[in-house]
DNA sequence: GCGACAG
DNA sequence: ATCTTGTCGC
């Protein structure tokens, strides 16, 4: 288990997402962005950390890179790693990005030409209390474009999961269909998008980093064979199955 | 005190 | 995150 963090702590763990967020990129930075089908896009990346059941600080850090379009595997590193915070809302970053960091920095040192040109994480982006979820801190940390993929709603600056965000979720006829999220500020803090046709529920979707949230979106939908995108799914996948073998 | 709470 | 099989439907 984990010591509760300070308040003191906590103030650290704010302000530095404050210090960071100042350099998070919200428009499409690359030229396969801008493309109708992504040309010149070849290498999308999935990060994810897994446990084993009754242990909070030892997992499994996942990176997984996927050819695109075809979406094949073309690389899969898994390592055990013991974490060193505990997971509380709107601090994810700091519990996991250490580690999903040091699985790029590794294969950048051996196999560089594999580095993807946008990375899929498990968790929000400037859907966030502060505007800098997880998938801000690894973008702005790893210089990476990163979309934030969560499976489920935060309640966040003014939007909530009331019988208004349901009937707008029902509105979601096919998969690629989408609707903001929007603050109480009035910016729209990323999209709900029905990911494919067989699923209801849908995933949320907001940037990371170096990308725009309209690229964000259509880039997820077009990674999905099933609900989650596959990056994700895959490092999900596979973590899974590397505890399952490592410890059983 | 009550509800909320990405992974 | 994880505990967990079968079952209903396409």
């Amino acid at each position: 288990m984990f010591a509760p963090p300070g308040e003191d702590l906590v103030n650290q763990w704010e302000s530095e997402q404050a210090r960071l967020r100042l350099q998070v990129i919200e428009e499409d930075t690359e030229d396969w962005q801008r493309s109708p089908d992504f040309s010149g896009l070849e290498r999308v990346g999935g990060v994810d950390l897994s446990f084993i059941k009754g242990d909070d600080i030892n997992a499994c850090a996942q990176l997984v890179v996927l050819s695109y379009p075809d979406l094949e595997v073309l690389y899969e590193d898994s390592q055990m790693v013991t974490l060193t915070a505990p997971y509380i809302a709107g601090f994810l970053a700091f519990r996991e990005t250490p580690f999903l960091l040091e699985a790029l920095q590794r294969l950048e040192r051996n196999q560089p030409t594999l580095l993807p040109q946008v990375v899929f994480v498990d968790g929000n982006g400037l859907f966030h209390y502060r505007e800098f979820g997880l998938a801000c801190h690894l973008g702005v940390l790893s210089g990476l474009p990163c979309v934030g993929v969560a499976k489920n709603l935060l309640q966040v600056q003014g939007v909530y999961k009331n019988e208004e965000h349901q009937s707008q979720i029902a509105a979601l006829q096919k998969g690629g269909d989408s609707f903001p999220l929007t603050a109480a500020s009035g910016k729209v803090l990323g999209k709900a998008l029905r990911s494919s046709n067989k699923s209801s529920k849908p995933v949320y979707v907001s940037v990371g980093h170096k990308i725009s949230v309209d690229t964000a979106v259509r880039l997820t939908h077009s990674c999905c064979r099933y609900r989650v995108p596959e990056p994700i799914r895959q490092a999900d996948c596979l973590s899974r199955e590397y505890l399952r073998t490592q410890f059983p």
